[in-house]
DNA sequence: TGAGACACGTGATAC
DNA sequence: TGTATCACGTGTCTC
């Protein structure tokens, strides 16, 4: 198991139980730590519409491109609606929207607002830093990590780090079912809690921060900003008003525990502080100097101390410096996302079984239902490109016209076969009735019986889409003028309303006598047709020639 | 031609300047007349929004009903988003919105609105009709009609009626260019008239009406009703500021024009008088009743007053009652429905032409260019839904999932073909390659030659104690009178000294082209034989039969 | 009435 | 920069 868990599993227990209860996951943090210097690991608070702050400090002006350029964060805020998306490439920042399009798109808040904000967070979070840095001992005794990641979940009571690093296959799914157990999705917002309105802040992503120590010194100046809730005014009805829903009375409930189990705040925030001004201090660096190793001073000062955190294992992460990181980090992407998304519709669909009779749910209803169809029909085009050949485009349009042509290629491909088969069927038989005429002739009377002609029509038994296949077989014994004999018969059937496929005729020793045979393959096509009267005609020619 | 033109075509010639030049064709209606009593015509203003008259009055109830079933109009104003869909069906009134789908759907006006907005509309009309019910001569002189119907085009300056009726096959499209060239198009609104505020009235869909005699009396207690401009305040805003782009300034410009070519509006408000009475006189029946066939009074009355209107020929309709008119009339409002869909793009493409750089335009672009796509790939659904074997289902999942399922059976039956044929050649080559190997040394030439005709010759290896085997192959690339050639060959050969043995004759398809294959086996029985001019013998046979 | 199917306009991305 | 495609939520209709 190469994940990395942060916290001990019994404050992971209890937070979890505090999620479960609360019945209201409502966002996902994913981080990303980059390498150098992210062994600091600076946490940031939610997402903030209030711009009044805008105006970068100068004084964290290096340092706010710095971090911006190293840190991001990817947030699936559940029922906030945010769908951010920034991931990593080739050891560089880079955007990677692709798979976070499989999430809910809120379409009030665009991919440039995000950025903003995030912008924004990040100032703040910068600005918070004097307060607030917090160097985890997981991250501040690895000091060779140059990857690793965390998920978050949390609810308004709390929040809980699903954390998973590496490249690992690791199943986050299967992680986070294991912390959230089915019954998680089945205790819906139906237990009341007694309501504690003492610590009035709401959600924030960083509870397991403050648990251990951040809410020793907020700065006045920017907590009103740090624990506002995000404005909801530009999103749309339902998912305003399913937020509203959320419970948000038993803050206080976990108050206690979030404090308890972890040590004195002040040794922390004295440890955070010299961390901050060693960052401070360190000269600002390009983007490209982010590869060079940086030693933290503090390496030792902190990681000793007890904490719900465990203790980080850098040998765990000393193998994970492999290149082929931003596909796993892609497929952690995709299966946290895909999970969550799922997460998501079973709330939904949860919340809309609670409230079954008004318009929200049926809207939510709508929505989700709308999504599967979606979701269907981009699995069918998905289902249908894999059986096209290679080479084709993979868009939509492109998916079907190709697969017309495709179709329209195998049909006629199909059609060519058979006839081919026809074909050569035909000529199996006739050739291997040859041999078997020449063999079984001798001993058995049955085929040469004592007529000296012999007139067949043999319904061929594959019957082609455009007409009923009929075989005219005419076999004389003895001498025979072969070529009138097969002039007049085609003459003959030059006048009939058939299709005219192929002739077969020679002339075979056999012991005694000589057999000639025809064999033509004609093409009834649907009109009527009077087998007694076309075979007695073919009578009267053979009878005509043989005379 | 059996279109039925209710103007004539100067009056309809200057009407359609006034369209193209004031290039705001805003709406079109498509009216269907009922049977009887839908021998009187009635004309409807627009719709409105206004619902401040929505009560019934008593006085008009047993009529409400009665017009409300019998007669139906269907709507498309074309800048306002009005997408209204009404028709008949096996003679009764029925709602077909199939193929209005096709239409822009501007979601603010549902379809339960549009049908409140057309009960008001209607009762609104019955009120009017104490004034302004109008018979015209075209129905009235034809009091045998069962099915008529007629389209209207018009924009805020004037209307246009694009009349047709029956079930013809005339194209609705091209006789609607043929009134609208393509310039039409292409006078956009830069033609600035002089404005003329004296008339006040907005657009009107009775304008020919009007033209008539419909100003003679408007009733002031419903006029502010009834030539209000639907309110807006419910469309998206990009159709909104498109309509106030409309130029609305002349609307006096054309208003002596209405007014000259038409008789006295007091003899047709008395002939109008006395037809409503004689409706409202006759009893209120149900639907069904309808059937039954009404003559009216005033056949003769009106019928031969000089108007603008031709008049209504008889004999033309009378070969119309036929019953296939369901679907006549579908395909009409089909036809009608697609040329206003292209004709509303040309018309957004031309606006946003007009005004390249401002972001409604590129909204307006956005909106076309993701119409066109849906609509392609649509066409592309049903390109493939038609390959499909016909018992499938036809929605969207359905289709891409059978045709998964059909490209992996047609996969898998082409695999088996494939197979088979393998066995069946390594069959076949086992078996012919014993007589195959023997003949090939003679002299053969490259078969997949480019010349259409190829005739060989082979002198088979094996030459007998009785002569020397003679393989003459000929083969004819694309169609070919197979039959003919066969029986020109053998009938050559009849004439020429050498023993025939046998024929093998067949078409086979190759890639793209057939082709045909005749073998004759030979003995040449010692004689001199002159192989050039037997194949020149052949060629001309062959050149003879396949030129 | 309730679920499923479509079309629509819109925001966003990719080239 | 403009022109594709795509996903989304919503309104509507059908069965």
């Amino acid at each position: 198991m190469d994940s990395v868990f942060f916290m001990d599993e019994e404050a992971r227990a209890r937070f979890l139980r505090s999620l479960a209860q609360s019945a209201c996951c409502t966002y996902v943090c994913l981080w990303y730590y980059y390498p150098p210097p992210s062994n600091y690991l600076i946490f940031m608070d939610g997402l903030y519409n209030d711009q009044s702050d805008l105006q970068p400090r100068s004084s964290f002006g290096c340092l706010d491109r710095k971090f911006f350029d190293c840190y991001r964060q990817c947030v699936y805020s559940i029922d906030k609606g945010y769908v951010p998306g920034l991931a990593f490439k080739e050891g560089l920042p880079y955007l990677e929207l692709k798979e976070l399009e499989l999430l809910n798109r809120v379409s009030t808040v665009t991919q440039r607002q995000f950025y903003q904000e995030a912008r924004i967070k990040v100032r703040l979070t910068l600005i918070h830093i004097h307060q607030h840095v917090y160097i985890p001992p997981f991250i501040y005794s690895g000091s060779h990590i140059l990857w690793t990641s965390a998920a978050f979940m949390g609810c308004r009571s709390g929040e809980i780090e699903i954390g998973y690093k590496g490249p690992t296959e690791h199943n986050l799914e299967m992680e986070m079912k294991r912390w959230f157990p089915d019954d998680f999705y089945l205790q819906s917002q139906h237990k009341e809690l007694p309501p504690a309105p003492k610590q009035n802040r709401p959600s924030s992503s960083s509870s397991s921060l403050k648990s251990l120590s951040m809410c020793s010194s907020p700065s006045t100046e920017y907590s009103s900003l740090l624990f506002n809730i995000p404005s909801t005014s530009n999103m749309p009805i339902s998912l305003r008003e399913a937020s509203v829903e959320q419970p948000t009375k038993h803050k206080q409930q976990y108050h206690g525990l979030y404090q308890a189990p972890y040590p004195n705040p002040e040794s922390d925030d004295a440890a955070m502080t010299r961390a901050i001004l060693a960052v401070i201090s360190s000269p600002s660096t390009s983007s490209s100097s982010y590869q060079t190793q940086q030693n933290p001073p503090h390496q030792n000062q902190v990681s000793h101390r007890t904490s719900a955190f465990k203790s980080y294992n850098p040998v765990l992460a000393s193998k994970f410096q492999t290149k082929a990181t931003s596909l796993h980090r892609q497929s952690m992407l995709k299966q946290a996302i895909s999970f969550l998304h799922n997460m998501r519709l079973k709330k939904l669909q949860e919340q809309m079984q609670g409230t079954p009779r008004n318009s929200i749910s049926t809207q939510l209803t709508h929505m989700i239902s709308e999504r599967k169809r979606r979701e269907k029909l981009n699995e069918s085009f998905q289902a249908l490109k894999s059986l096209l050949p290679p080479g084709s485009k993979k868009d939509k349009a492109s998916v079907l016209s190709s697969t017309r042509n495709y179709l329209q290629t195998l049909k006629a491909e199909i059609s060519e076969l058979k006839q081919k088969n026809q074909l050569m069927e035909s000529r199996w038989f006739s050739s291997a009735n040859k041999e078997a005429e020449k063999e079984v002739s001798g001993s058995s009377s049955t085929c040469s019986s004592t007529a000296r002609v012999e007139i067949q029509l043999i319904q061929a038994a594959e019957s082609t889409s455009d007409g009923q296949g009929i075989d005219l077989k005419v076999s004389v014994k003895g001498d025979c003028k072969m070529l009138d004999l097969v002039i007049r018969i085609l003459e003959f059937l030059r006048k009939v309303d058939m299709e005219f496929l192929s002739v077969e005729a020679d002339t075979q020793l056999q012991q005694t006598t000589t057999l000639n045979q025809v064999i033509i393959r004609l093409n009834n096509k649907g009109s009527e047709w009077d087998e007694l009267a076309f075979r007695e005609a073919i009578a009267r020619i053979v009878a005509d020639v043989t005379r």
